[in-house]
DNA sequence: GTCTATAAGGGGATAGAC
DNA sequence: GTCTATCCCCTTATAGAC
């Protein structure tokens, strides 16, 4: 599913019918307008972004969404947290027991290209919060993200300490990572143009994957069990 | 000069005295008034940025400043098309002649990494742009940029030709060293969090020039003549 | 939960004096 | 070229009926 259900806590642990129900349809209803909302702010920034255009896009008023969510930084705040728990849940690729580095990492890359492919509003959005200077998320960055992050470097720091990799600085590698892959969704416009495409096909994306998978792994001197064909 | 002098057409082949003194004093505010904006629009983007802060900024009213740029779109317009420019002189570093082509692709990224440091704004101007579909930008994409591209393209694929190179497509490569370079600019706030630096330095641009180059020159097979240190 | 109406403020752009 | 004043539209958010 593309928009996971959220506001759990909700749901008391003796529910009622009547409450199933209701949570039910308030869930449906924040499920579409959290869609539409991904799809305006990653199109028009978030002051270019309106409650009417979202609300349309979603099938219900503006006043009636403002039920829902009571302001547009609290509907663009969820919207942030989305994308970046959807992130933080693709790192666990690279801690999968029984798996050599080359290939926690190439599931990694494939995965966050994968993203880019079905989730490339939430990327943009994000993106361009980032741009911003992250006015709304740098608090998540160094309390969320960074944390889980310190863990993934210490992994790739032994994974050199091992000789398996180059001695490269993890954290500009994971940047590395980020931008290859998250450019095919923020910048899509600017590769469509050039690729002569009106949209992006699965097969950009898988071009994508194996080209960054391949330079990578290789510019970092993982070893690869079979060399990809270009 | 971070701004570089524009608006030459008003400048005719005889000059008097009195015309250079005027055009002198325009330019001096629009260059200043070119740089407030694109501090401004990087920051807020083109919705949320306001005349009155870009004005602000350059020390003069609203109103003057719309004596010197008759709108506000005219003014995001050329602060997008320097800083494509720019980026297009760049692409000159990878027809230099009489280099290898290991040497040239790490002159274009050095220096894409250096514009980065030192325009970061125009970037973040570009990418915010390009993230919201590149309306205003999409034409110069196709007839600008595009066409200087494609000769780049044909370059590399003569290096491949040659065995100079793996069999990448290039255009892909060309995403990737746009990508990993622009990072650092568009992505500057996450950055600076996880590397726990309020900005970042000269030697934190240096080693993602150094990570980008190693990574991306071994990744695609081209030869380097000594290997850096990491 | 959904509707109509409206308050309240912001911001781009123009008019016209100096 | 620079200033004061102002027009006019857009947008967020709230009030209150149903």
């Amino acid at each position: 599913m593309l928009f996971r259900q959220e506001y759990e806590m909700s749901n008391k642990s003796t529910v009622k019918p009547k409450m199933t129900q209701y949570s039910r349809s308030r869930k449906k209803h924040e499920c579409r307008i959290l869609k539409a909302a991904e799809e305006v702010f990653a199109q028009f920034g978030y002051n270019g972004a309106t409650l009417d255009t979202i609300a349309e896009r979603a099938g219900l008023s503006k006043q009636n969404m403002l039920y829902y969510f009571a302001s547009k930084q609290q509907l663009y705040q969820k919207v942030l947290q989305n994308i970046l728990d959807i992130w933080m849940d693709s790192m666990a690729l690279l801690t999968q027991p029984g798996k050599d580095p080359a290939s926690k990492l190439e599931n990694y890359i494939r995965r966050k290209i994968e993203l880019s492919r079905t989730r490339p509003n939430g990327s943009k959005v994000f993106a361009a919060e980032i741009i911003n200077g992250a006015p709304h998320l740098s608090a998540d960055i160094k309390n969320r993200l960074l944390p889980r992050l310190e863990e993934d470097i210490s992994l790739v720091e032994s994974w050199i300490a091992e000789g398996r990799l180059d001695p490269i600085d993890p954290r500009h590698l994971f940047f590395m990572i980020w931008s290859t892959t998250q450019t095919y969704a923020d910048f899509s416009a600017q590769i469509e143009i050039i690729l002569g495409k009106p949209e992006l096909t699965a097969g950009d994306f898988e071009d994508a994957a194996r080209l960054i998978t391949h330079v990578i792994l290789k510019g970092i001197g993982a070893q690869q069990k079979e060399d990809k064909r270009l």
